[in-house]
Formats: C-alpha cells, structure tokens, sequence
RNA sequence: CGGGGUGUAGCUCAGUUUGGUGGAGCGCUACGUUCGGGACGUAGAAGUCGCAGGUUCAAAUCCUGUCACCCCGACCA
C-alpha cells in the first residue's frame, strides 16, 4: 500500500476530547474518529487491526470447536419479556420501536436470540454440545461512555454459547475456552493475567476475567506472587485474621460526642485508631432494612453481601428509612441495640473494646464486643481485600494490580433455558434444560488495550501479531530515482514474501515520514537513504528499539523476515 | 443521576471579566527555495463564535433555555 494512497488523517496535536494514551494515539494516528459519545468509526488502519484480532480470535474459537454464525443486532422485545430482562436490563439497553409500534432491543448480549434458536432446532442430546459464536457489534447505553474505544456504547465484540447436557459437560466446554482465551491472548502478544471474578448480572456460578495489565484499566486486580491466585477484586477473598479474643472485655461505655459523625471525626474525638472502630452501613436489600458493619478503615464490598444475602436489589438505605427504624442519623449508627439484622465482616469478630455509634444522636460506644454486646445474623467475608491482606490460598501477601477487562467467560447453567423453557430429550427420553456458558471478547477493547500497553512518547508500538502493517518502506527523498527505485523494489520483494507493507512514497520530508511511521506504530522501518545507498545498505529499525541497522539490500528480505516471524 | 468543566477556522487555543467591524499557531491551496526526525518565504481560502430566544442603537461577550462533548462520583455512617 502507498501512503500517499492510504486513508490515515495525522493529528499533530493531541484531540482535547482525548484523556488517556489509547484514545489520544488513536486519534492522532489517524485510526479512529467519533461519530457520537461512544461510537467511533474504524478508520483503514484500525479496521485491519480489527480484522487480525478477529482472526486470531475465530481461528482460536474455530480450534476449540466453535462454529460461527451471524445473529440479528435488532432483537424482539417479546424474546426479553421472555426472559424477565426486558425489565431487568433497565436503561443500558437501547430500545426502538417499527412502524407498529412494536418494541425492539439492540442487542446488549444475544442470551435470548441463541437461547430461543438451539431450543427451536436442538431437540436431542445427541446434538449436544454445540458452541455457536458470532464477532459483531453490540449496544449497552452506558451510564458513562468513556475513554474511547475502552467503553463504548456501540463496540464489537465475540461472543460464544456453549450448550451442554450436564454440568460435567459445562465444566469441560468451559475449560475449552479457558485454554482458547490463553491462546488468544498470548497470540495477540499483551501480557495479560486471568483472574476469578463476580458473575454479576449475566449470572452464574463461576467465572474468570482475562486483563490486559495497564494502570489505566478500570478494574482491579488482586494478586499473590508465591501462589497463583488472582482475582478481581470484586471477588476477591479475605480470609479470617487471628482470632484472639482473650484479654479484658472492659465495660460498655457510652460516651457524649457531639457533633462526631464520621470515622475520622471519632478517631481525633476519641483519640481510637480507625481500626479501633467499626462502621455500620444500612442497606435495603428487597426491601428489607438491614446493617452491615466492619472495621472502620474497611471498604464494604457491595458485591459480596449482595452475593451473601441473595438479594436482588440491595441500595444504600436513605437517611429517613435509617432514623425511623434506628432512631438516630447517619454517623451515630452501631449494631448494639439494633433491631435489624446484623452482618458483621470476618474482621470485626476479631476485635474487641471497639467503638461505634450508639444508635443515639450524638452517642458513640466504646468497648463494644460481638458477642456480649450484639449478636449478628452472620459473620461473612464482605470487605474489600486491601494490599498486604494474606492470600487465601497460601497466606502470603497479597498484591494489587490494574487492568483492562478484555475477555469474560462464564458458567451460566440453566439459568436462560429453564426461564425460557429451553430443552432437550436425554437418554431417556427426559426433557432438560439446557446446561449454557457464555464466553465474551471485547474485539475493540482489546485493540485499546493494546495500544493502552504498547507505546512510547512517539506512538503506538503495535504487537507484530496485531500491527495495521508489517514493515513501512521509507525512501528518504521521494524525488530521488534511485531511493524510490531501491524502495520500490524492497517493497515488492518484500510483498512476494506475504508481508504487508507500507510505502510512504509522499513528497514530504523525511522527519515528517518518520513521525508518521512511529505514531501508527508499524514494527519495522525500512529507510532508504543516500548514506545507505553510497554502500549498498539500508536501514532496519524495530519500533521498540532505538538501534538502527545497517542491511546491505540483498539482505534485507532475510532480516525482516527474520524479525516479523520469528 | 449528582457534581465540575468545555463548545470560537480541519486541529490546538486566545478574545468573554469591562458589549463597539472575529484573532494566532499548526493544517489546507498556489508559487519559489529547501530536503535524514513534524522546513522557510510570499500570496490565498477558510468561522451563521454549539443552537434557540431575550436585553441593547449594537452581543462571541450580558440574561434565559437547550443541545453536544469531556472529567469526577456511591469511601459516606
């Protein structure tokens, strides 16, 4: 491909729309460009990162036993109705109606549509399993678009459904796609770590996310060195410390605190450590008040009480609902006394002659003890793990990093086909439901994600396995026949081999090419020169390196060979 | 949804406080010089100042509304 023919708009200056590096290089670069908050249009560079990732990904989908299939973007809402998330889904999803009136969704997800396809055609458990796929965008209406391409509203993703007879056939379709996933992701060339996570919404009972490492990513991951546990820290496991109740309980103590409603406010009031207090947090869970207390320096994980309640719904509980039912405002809450159910962290059963709020305006405790003082409903694991916290399976210390969410596997069991009847006849002429996964890639994240990994103060370093091109040919002087001459050459030569080459035959300056050539980040530059020329050389330079070589002509086929494959 | 910010030429921004004929740099077009890390000169094109109302002799500037884009946010008990 010429340069002077290709489709690639340069920005010297970063877009001010742009915050972080994946957004602003791609911009700049030429690969993208928006066409409204969240939706971006793939320019000819980005379009073929896409389509390699997509390859990879379908060869890798294809090996594991995949089978791909196109499924429709527009989706009738009698389908969602159907599966109770026409409600539930809320206002991610983007709704339309036609001519009649009738509802439709874009799809977020397509559950629904394949659920509703292997129950109309799969009737025996001799057709099982079947993974089906498809790479095509998808619609959330975020409540917050951002970054770019990193969460978008319209971005294309793989997603595949595997349907098995019984949970052992689950477990082995699941971990089909555990190992294609690793595949992928090391193909793809990103250092990544694979990590247990929350379920969440979609539902299920097990699930692992694949990160792309990068301090940009929104999630974060939890990790030990010595063992190799790894978890989103929605997830994430915190195990009881030592639990040493021996020594005095000392006497229940009320105390006067005027005014004192925050944890740092009682730490300079009472002159307690934070760990020396314990917070309560009122939740409505299905509309039933109840407390959730821990330590006060601790965050509460909302997703593990929500997972220990079984709850659907759990929102913060208002200040009117907490003072009716408890008597006192916010910042002078504590489990004694109270008449909801209590449940206290893992931690909190390891302390003893804490304070905390006595239920009482402008009152606080001190030498609370569990036990003597309150008795909780529970005692369960519903804090966020913090750095340094042991590691669940070999209690060594734990470790934090960020990530990207790229890829998202999930067992989903019978929870769509048993709502929406979806079933097969066993050996003996039984009908069952369905035993689903569903295993997501996020195609135009990933892309993010790499660029988010993979640059430099010049640009983009795109993984060779990824990169738009292989090898930009960059005469210095695109008026000088012989310079154009060799690049032309290498160029073809070059071509015959199967690579994919760039030339940048422009009539600008060479400064100009090579800014170029390092912003949209091709792996191998090849400049022609007069130097050069005199002694029947060109250079060679790597991306990633700052070394040029020196290659005489005839060789240069070997070398770049040598570096695009390996 | 709450909070904050920004909309002026293709891009980055100044001008708005204190109303009085819209600017710069880059990019673009033409010509000339230049030609190994975003060249220089000359000439030129380019903007209903996000949109709609209002105030005023006069609005990019003041007022009201609205739209779009960006950032932060359940750390609180």
């Amino acid at each position: 491909m010429r340069s002077s023919e290709l489709f690639y708009p340069t920005l010297r200056e970063v877009p001010s729309e742009a915050e972080i590096i994946s957004h602003q290089l791609l911009l700049r670069a030429g690969f993208i460009r928006k066409a409204s908050g969240g939706v971006y249009t793939y320019l000819p560079l980005a379009y073929r990162v896409i389509k390699k990732i997509e390859n990879i990904v379908r060869e890798e989908m294809d090996r594991a036993g995949g089978q791909e299939v196109l499924m429709p973007i527009m989706q009738p809402a009698e389908l969602w109705q159907k599966s109770g998330r026409w409600e539930v889904y809320g206002d991610e999803m983007f709704r339309l109606q036609d001519r009649h009136k009738r509802y439709f969704a874009l799809g977020p997800t397509h559950e629904e549509i394949i659920t509703t396809l292997v129950d109309g055609d799969v009737h025996s458990y001799r057709d099982l399993p079947l993974l089906l796929y498809q790479i095509q965008n998808k619609y959330r209406d975020e409540i917050r678009p951002r970054f770019g391409l990193m969460r978008g509203r319209e971005f294309i993703m793989k997603d595949l459904y595997s349907f098995d007879i019984d949970d052992e056939g689950l477990d082995v379709s699941y971990q089909k796609m555990y190992h294609a996933y690793n595949q992928i992701f090391t193909r793809l060339g990103l250092k990544y770590r694979v990590v247990e996570a929350d379920s969440g919404a979609i539902g299920g009972n097990e699930s692992h996310e694949f990160m792309v490492l990068a301090d940009s990513g929104e999630a974060e991951i939890v990790y030990c060195d010595n063992c190799d546990y790894a978890a989103n820290v929605e997830k994430a496991v915190c195990i009881a410390g030592e639990t040493e109740i021996d020594g005095d309980l000392l006497p229940l103590e009320k105390i006067y605190t005027p005014g004192q409603r925050t944890i740092q406010d009682l730490t300079d009031f009472l002159k307690v450590g934070k760990d020396e207090q314990i917070k309560t947090l009122m939740y409505d869970a299905d509309g039933e008040l109840i407390a959730a207390v821990l330590r006060g320096d601790r965050e509460l994980n909302e997703i593990k009480l929500k997972n220990a309640l079984g709850c659907n719904e759990l929102v913060m509980a208002s200040e009117d609902d907490v003072r009716r039912s408890c008597h006192a405002g916010f910042g002078s809450l504590g489990p004694v006394g109270m008449n909801v159910k209590i449940y206290a962290d893992l931690e909190v059963a390891a302390m003893k002659n804490f304070a905390c709020g006595a239920n009482e305006d402008d009152y606080h405790f001190s030498n609370v003890n569990l036990g003597r003082d309150f008795v909780p409903e529970a005692i369960l694991d519903i804090r966020n793990a913090v750095a340094g916290d042991p590691c669940p399976l070999c209690q060594e210390e734990l470790k934090f990093l960020r990530g990207i969410e790229v890829g998202h596997i999930f067992k989903l069991g019978t929870k769509y086909s048993s709502v929406m009847g979806a079933t097969f006849r066993d050996q003996n002429g039984q009908s069952l439901p369905f035993v689903m996964g569903c295993y997501g890639i996020g195609i135009s994240r990933t892309m993010a994600a790499a660029v988010e990994q993979n640059s430099d103060e010049n640009g983009i370093i795109w993984p060779i396995p990824i990169a738009p091109y292989h090898v930009i040919v960059v005469p210095v002087n695109s008026n000088n026949e012989e310079q154009m001459q060799t690049a032309n050459s290498i160029y073809q030569i070059l071509e015959q081999e199967g690579l994919e080459v760039l030339i940048d035959d422009r009539d600008e300056r060479a400064g100009v090419k090579f800014k170029d050539a390092d912003l949209i980040g091709i792996p191998v530059r090849i400049t022609i020169g007069p130097k050069g020329l005199q002694e029947n050389k060109v250079e060679v330079k790597k991306r990633w390196e700052k070394e040029v070589e020196l290659v005489e002509i005839d060789k240069v086929r070997e070398r770049v060979l040598d570096i695009i494959r390996g």
